[in-house]
DNA sequence: GCATTACCCTGAAAGC
DNA sequence: TGCTTTCAGGGTAATG
């Protein structure tokens, strides 16, 4: 499942292959992703276009191409990018390929097709329906302890929900938002606004630490996460509450708790975070 | 404005 | 063993 750091450390595996290197051609499964994925517009995008960065944006990944077009990636729940050799037998679930220069594919799998694979061009992205929602991302400088704290302050919803609203941060998932909860020692359903300025900058700090490690971990690889290099992160062994239902918190040995937010587990410890 | 629910989808795990 | 059911969740839309 690809949040921010996953999706970081896909951008940093496809940087030093994909940059500079110039697109041969596209083919698509012909399925539907989450939206259909539009085959003529991307082969005409991409074909003989230079990649000239790679970025992510929240979730996103945008790949600018030298016709002045970017190719908008999400990953979804199981979506992956990853580089494989021309000659390599596609694996099931392949929905898009991009044929490079030099005998090396970049395609993209995804067996429940939540993702995302969209063509704009470079002057209208960042109106794009996908990105223009967006808030801010907390690894930019634009997150700052104020800033959370305005936010937060400026409504009355239960944590959790403020955390995975990509309207008010961009990139926090499932995982990462449990994760920073607990580093900070808030619980889940506590109102925004009845968090004081401490509180504010304590989470502040556990959301950059916590996707920090992730970014550090190359990822949390729990079933389908792997970079473009075909590589499982670690994340998964350094979590503190994510996934740890019925186990002894790490910090008191209370046992960790899930409970059901907006049809998403979250989980949590009742005893230190309040 | 916000919470809840359904939906999209497939593979893994659980249940029988 | 093998079949069926349940569950996982990001984002969107509809509903209350």
């Amino acid at each position: 499942m690809p949040e921010l750091p996953e999706v970081e450390n896909v951008a940093r595996t496809l940087r030093p292959r994909l940059v500079g290197t110039r697109v041969l051609g596209v083919e698509a499964s012909g399925l539907p992703l989450r939206r259909p994925v539009d085959l003529a517009r991307l082969r005409a995008a991409c074909k003989n276009a230079r990649v000239t960065s790679v970025r992510r944006v929240g979730k996103y990944l945008l790949l600018e191409l030298s016709s002045e077009k970017v190719v908008l990636a999400h990953l979804g729940m199981s979506g992956r990018l990853v580089f494989a050799a021309s000659s390599e037998p596609r694996r099931p679930h392949t929905h898009a390929l991009f044929a490079l220069e030099g005998g090396l594919d970049l395609r993209y799998v995804d067996p429940r097709r939540f993702g995302v694979l969209r063509v704009y061009d470079l002057a209208q992205l960042e109106a794009s329906p996908e990105l223009s929602v967006l808030g801010v991302d907390p690894l930019e400088d634009g997150f700052s302890a104020d800033y959370l704290h305005e936010a937060l302050a400026g409504t009355r919803r239960e944590l959790k929900g403020f955390l995975l609203d990509q309207g008010c941060i961009a990139g926090l998932g499932n995982i990462y938002a449990c994760e920073a909860m607990f580093l900070a020692g808030v619980a889940p359903r506590r109102r925004t606004n009845r968090l004081s300025r401490n509180r504010a900058v304590d989470l502040h700090r556990a959301i950059r630490s916590v996707l920090e490690t992730g970014i550090a971990n190359r990822g949390t690889s729990f079933s389908d996460y792997v970079d473009a290099d075909g590589e499982a992160g670690s994340n998964q062994d350094a979590l503190w509450v994510y996934g740890r239902e019925g186990e002894p918190c790490r910090t008191c040995k209370s046992l960790i708790k899930r409970v059901v937010q907006g049809a998403r587990s979250t989980f949590y410890c009742p005893r230190c975070q309040r």
